[in-house]
DNA sequence: GCCGAAGGTGAGCGCTCGCTTAGAGCGGCC
DNA sequence: GGCCGCTCTAAGCGAGCGCTCACCTTCGGC
């Protein structure tokens, strides 16, 4: 159904697309780096450490420091995206779309929780131009959602007040799942999708009776 | 530039507790920087400035960069939980009480972002014992919401299939908002405050006619 | 008028940071 | 074989970091 194939538990890295295979490695080591301890306090000795290569072999592949930050969020927020265009393009009512939404990108947030922690939490790092292009994808983000919701309510099936709000908290509260999902913890990926699919529809006025789509 | 003289929201300056004048100064120039920046991205140089000091004289007050966090974390969570506890034990319905809790929580985290960011983000820059004292604060935070939510179940108010869940997303909800919320855009702290209470009742599956109380 | 404590400064130490440079290893092509 | 281009390393540069030190100023108590 999904194209998008999450599937949590023994997932394929996400990273095929970026060559050649050290460019990769660095990357990878970079997002864990980052997620850990956060873009500024990451050396590039860590990162080149975690991939197995000498400080300066970074510098083959990327620019700067910033460019590799700048490369994972891009990469990240396509992803997020996808996740998100393909819940909200399917057939189905706007209840089952938001839960699909809902669930998917919470999975995602949750079970590739390293890659989303840096792609939402430091948008700051970077530069203006750089983040002005991240900005944009953000907007899209928050559009298809919206999208849905604006479908719910026109179909009666959603009683929203306020639809730029009510958006902004349904997103928020799934971005929120990368800072404190925990891998150790006692919730899957999947059961938090299913809890926060049911919290929202909740949230937006619809009928509770929700079939576990997915 | 900017005087310290913010009031937003009627809400006077916390930090009057902290003595004397120039500890307070550098507090207060430290928690504008790292909600700016990062702690990691912060110079103690850019501290001091901001006070109007040398960059020596912060270690007259303070032994380490790290002292300042953990100040700075320990008062923030100290008044999180003193508004969370002030909702939680007046009188009235399990509605009331949370209603109160989530908008009077929301309306902290919003009209005092710079500390709300500081204090909700830059846990993982402290070091092991002060991390462990500021872990014990947010349990008790999440024993407050958790404890309106199973009074509000007890008296048939809500319908609540999984109370931890339920809490989790509660409290993540109102601390995102330190993340997003913009001083500058479309919404006081007053009304993200009142929208999130009326989402947050619904969520718990309450009566959604709560008087708009305060 | 003198003293000690408290609060401040300018200079700078030792270190680590992001990043650069000179050159080595090596596979593919003529 | 000779050479190129790609990948990677060892060494290290200039800058800026957290923090310290020797010294100065102010001020209440006697």
């Amino acid at each position: 159904m999904s194209t998008a194939e999450e599937t949590t538990g023994g997932e394929v890295e996400p990273w095929e697309q970026v060559t050649p295979d050290a460019a990769r490695r660095l990357l990878v080591a970079a997002v864990e780096a980052f997620a850990e301890r956060g873009y500024h306090a990451t050396t590039t000795r860590d990162i080149a450490g975690r991939a197995g290569m000498s400080p300066a072999a970074l510098y083959i592949h990327y620019k700067t420091k910033e460019e590799l930050l700048h490369r994972i969020s891009r990469l990240g927020h396509d992803k997020a995206l996808d996740i998100l265009r393909t819940a909200a393009r399917r057939e189905g009512t706007a209840t089952e779309r938001l839960s699909d939404a809902v669930s998917s990108f919470v999975r995602w947030h949750a079970g590739r929780r390293t890659t989303a922690r840096v792609v939402q939490y430091e948008l700051d790092a970077l530069g203006p131009a750089a983040r002005a292009e991240i900005v944009a994808l953000r907007r899209q983000v928050d559009a298809e959602v919206r999208g849905i919701i604006d479908d719910g309510v026109a179909a009666g099936e959603f009683r929203v007040p306020d639809v730029q709000g009510t958006t902004l908290a349904v997103l928020s509260l799934c971005i929120d799942v990368a800072r404190w999902f925990n891998v150790d913890g006692p919730r899957t990926p999947e059961e938090v999708g299913t809890l926060y699919a049911g919290l929202v529809l909740r949230m937006v006025g619809a009928e509770p009776a929700a079939p576990a789509q997915r």
